[in-house]
DNA sequence: ATGAAAGCGCTAACAG
DNA sequence: CTGTTAGCGCTTTCAT
């Protein structure tokens, strides 16, 4: 990537010179100085209670909103987190998100949200942003990231938390599960069930590299067990729709087991069974990933993978929120095994 | 919300004075002053080539990452957008919100999310919190926000966008539509069909005015086409899990057909109908809203209504971006309404 | 416990 | 086209 890529202020709207309220204003009309206002905004208990009652009250009266970004400066270090996810669109990821918002927030932190629709560069460039916030902390989803973004987040010093995946060699703290057990699992579930032929489902596998991941365990799960198993797999993403899809070029030669990408696909999969007249499970078994709220609900109820979002979610807020507090360094890198569940149900 | 409450800096992390590359070492080193270097990454085209080289190599040979903090302290205004949802886990919003950070970064923004729970005053601390960052526009979802919330905004002279409804007074722009027609539209649909009583299925009503005004929209156009109608309410989350629970509720009195709060429930609705034996469309008539993306694939399909995310993130960015060229003021308030399709489809 | 002073890294007139 | 000069609003020693 260019250098030429971050043009940071292109011909800015023309805010007036409004006077904003300025933490002078403040002093000014508590009658006392600024240093006073900003230390009582930061630790109450160190002013006494005479001054703290004026200041509040200029505050109050003015109305005074302050500035984090001239803060920022100052401090060296904004508080804010930059979380990076593939997409928004994907319950997991919206979840975790919203988690890691409510959490951080409780920290007096804001979250910057950027998403990069899978792709590496595109990462790249969101990280390159993020870094011009002086963030508190970068959060990056997976462990496979292009070489300019690790040497971006090493070299900016910044603490980094990698989600949702372990197993590459994190740049700082990792916090997540093994993919690839998770479609061992759902093999052994369906070798124990005596299942004679399988397949997986996969959607953006070449770009959702925990999702290729899972297929490959399943895969090699069942190859080790003598059970003959496809993979079949599209580019669309992992919509109902595109599980209808998958499912329709799966039925050119049936399989007695289907396991899929997450529980959209096998939502997909029960709608195209349902109107093929296939009866789940007897004829064919079918597992998910994810369980999301449906998938208990379905008839019959899908078999699937939790994986606790909002465990990740609890867990990157520590490890980001702990930072924070202590200076602890050279304690990294560091991997949080947050594990998953398998959730055996009737559909498979 | 009192005074106290913005500390922007708690103990912070001690981040060793690393020297962080600034624009002054690109300068010393392209040996031009500093504000050529800004003026370059500014406005490239205004700077002789010759120069412009030298100062390329700087920033990569130094791996300069500019710093937005002190480019917005210095610009008076950040460019970033805050934008406040009720909840991310709500697909309509994550959806809005991918779209919308997408957009906005082309225009170089970056986009700061920030999830209300529906509640009215955590939405006014999030707004609090926002216009800390000075940001160069704020997007709400709705029209209903409390006082302080409207006057710390006004007050701000932040260029103000509120999503996903039309109908209140807007404070400065507002993009959306109707939540009330929608429900009439579909009250309407039934009607046509000649069902000769219905229900509404609504999740947290109290808090999701726009679920609520469907609802309202309904129950009217029922009303007035003398059809008796009712309304199932409870305040679980608009899930799948929940539309099975309100259906239950529903069964102790069976109606003709069941318009419900969005997609999620209905597919609840689908689910449990199928376990009791129900056929749809023929016993029970189904509705739903949102044409999420497994709408179409549910046996029978879903009637429902879309009301395009998309459409409505990309007006809103256009807002944004639009108002962020041209310094046009005074031209507000504006009300920009996106519509939605009623999409008739087999379960009702 | 409070205040004075010195920047944080950058942008924006303005001069040359 | 390039450089000089002031700050932006706040935090942070360091005195008092």
């Amino acid at each position: 990537m260019a250098s030429g890529d971050f043009n940071h202020s292109r011909p800015q709207r023309k805010r007036r010179k409004m006077q904003r309220v300025t933490m002078t204003d403040v002093a000014n009309t508590a009658d006392v100085s600024p240093s006073t206002v900003s230390l009582y905004l930061r630790k109450p208990s160190a002013v006494s209670e005479r001054i703290a009652i004026r200041v509040r009250r200029a505050i109050d009266d003015l109305g005074y909103v302050p500035n984090y970004v001239a803060g920022g400066l100052a401090a060296a270090g904004s508080r804010v987190v930059s979380v990076i996810v593939p997409s928004l669109r994907n319950a997991f990821f919206s979840e975790t998100v919203s988690e890691l918002e409510r959490l951080l927030a409780r920290g007096g932190l804001q979250t910057l949200v950027g998403h990069s629709e899978y792709s590496l560069d595109q990462e790249e460039a969101l990280v390159r942003a993020a870094l011009s916030w002086a963030p508190a902390a970068v959060v990056l989803t997976g462990c496979r990231h292009n070489d300019a973004t690790r040497k971006l987040l090493i070299r900016s010093q910044t603490p980094v938390v990698e989600m949702w995946e372990l197993g590459g060699d994190p740049i700082d703290q990792a916090v997540g599960f093994s993919h690839e057990q998770v479609g061992r699992h759902i093999a052994q579930r369906f070798i124990d069930q005596g299942y004679e032929s399988a397949a997986f489902l996969g959607a953006r596998l070449d770009e959702d590299f925990r999702a290729a991941q899972r297929s490959q365990g399943f895969l090699a799960e069942m190859e080790a067990a003598g059970v003959p198993a496809r993979l079949i797999e599209n580019n669309a993403p992992a919509s109902t729709s595109n599980g209808v899809r998958l499912f329709e070029e799966l039925c050119m030669a049936p399989v007695r087991a289907v396991a899929c990408s997450n529980d959209m696909i096998a939502l997909g999969v029960l709608f195209e069974a349902q109107r093929r007249g296939l009866s789940i499970p007897t004829q064919l078994a079918l597992a998910g990933f994810g369980d999301l709220d449906f998938a208990a609900q379905m008839v019959p109820p899908l078999t699937t993978v939790r994986p606790s979002a909002d465990k990740i979610a609890r867990k990157v807020a520590e490890c980001i929120l702990s930072r924070d507090v202590s200076g602890d360094d050279e304690s990294r890198p560091v991997e949080h095994d947050t594990g998953f569940t398998l959730v055996p149900r009737a559909s498979g």
